[in-house]
DNA sequence: TACCCACTGTGATTTACATCACTGAATCAA
DNA sequence: TTGATTCAGTGATGTAAATCACAGTGGGTA
């Protein structure tokens, strides 16, 4: 069951041991949309590792606004969860479940015992590190660098992909939140969009055409 | 010699067939201030270890324009030029030399080796990748959240204990490029300082004075 | 000495975005 | 059905920062 999750979600750890381990020692757990799986300056006690569903990953600043950093999607695990469990550091993100997920939790010694042990699941860890270094430097780039129609455009896009749909079931307020902007703000760029036939707009829902990602690259 | 500077710079590695190993492969080279290191686009080949002076990495946009990330001092190494030369991807960031610098390069197949044979080695990328990772978060949430002002206070300390003096020889213009903004914002908002006396403003000089982090601090 | 050039100081204007204040519409619950 | 609540739309105004346009200044050099 478990074996079979993990064997999907990532096809890349053959090692049986491995998969052995992980299956023995990690505790599976399912979690409901909404679920605020971690907080800023609580402590990472495992690592996460995402069989089925999503989860959100935002940055707090002091006064409680957010900043949308990136999902983790099947087959991924947080690096942040990495450098804070083993650093014994409280964390500095807030995780909320995005789709109805089902994680495995590697508690951080066994974690440190497989690094040593097996040579894949050091390579995923380290591209893991990669991969979110990556995505850093990219809402980086966009928050130095972007104005808010770009960056709102590409949060689109981004939401697109990862539910799969081109209807977001949200509110302006929640966009707004997740890109660390007011409401009003977001508000008037999508009436814009809308204006240029891009979207439309609901309560609750913003329909996208589906040349949308076109549209915004010419 | 190398030797003993490698010691120096990385006290914790004290595993001497890692150290024979480290100096057998890793090539050493020094630098001038001002010559740029990596260039992003460029791809990277090894791993570079800094054990003297000091090395400055920016990410750019496309236009041009920098952002200043952090700097690497003796003893550290540089998690994008992990992430980049495993990836065989190209280097998203810039790297220019601060302080005269002697560094180690490390080729990425032998850091590969290294990874898998020695602990010290692997607990020393691991660290690196925790320590970069806090940083990245600290500049996004300067960028995301902070107002230019308390940015550059913040950028006028990091460059005091980076160089250990309270003169920072510089000009408004490569202040203003670290921090992604204009000169003449940097010159107002350092002509505010100085009405505040927290500093003084010569031609190519910003004299600091000696209580000016607890000033800000208020 | 005179000139040049890089650096600095500052006003004026524009822009992106934040904030405030309010309206109306959709949805839900009593 | 009615009242409350949440969400969306939009004008007015404020503000940090970007951009433009110069003027002054100090140091190097021809």
């Amino acid at each position: 069951m478990t074996r079979d999750k993990l064997r999907q979600a990532l096809p890349n750890l053959t090692d049986p041991k491995l998969v052995d381990r992980l299956v023995e020692k990690g505790q599976i757990s399912t979690f409901e949309p909404g679920k605020t799986l971690m907080e800023p300056g609580q402590f990472v006690k495992a690592v996460p590792l995402v069989l089925e569903g999503s989860i959100k990953i935002m940055r707090m600043d002091e006064d409680g606004k957010e900043l949308f950093l990136y999902y983790l999607e099947p087959g991924e695990t947080c690096a942040l969860s990495l450098t804070c469990c083993s650093a014994a550091r409280p964390s500095e993100i807030k995780a909320v479940i995005e789709e109805k997920a089902t994680l495995l939790f590697i508690p951080i010694q066994v974690h440190e015992q497989l690094t040593d042990e097996f040579k894949q699941w050091k390579d995923f860890v380290s591209s893991t590190y990669q991969h979110r270094f990556q995505e850093l430097l990219t809402v980086l780039d966009a928050v130095a660098f972007k104005r808010m129609d770009e960056r709102l455009m590409n949060y689109i896009v981004t939401k697109m992909k990862q539910l799969k749909s081109n209807e977001l079931h949200t509110t302006h307020q929640e966009v707004a939140n997740e890109l660390g902007t007011a409401r009003e703000v977001i508000s008037r760029l999508l009436k814009q969009l809308e204006k240029k036939k891009w979207i439309e707009l609901g309560r609750n829902v913003i329909y996208i055409r589906d040349d949308f990602e076109e549209l915004i690259a010419k």
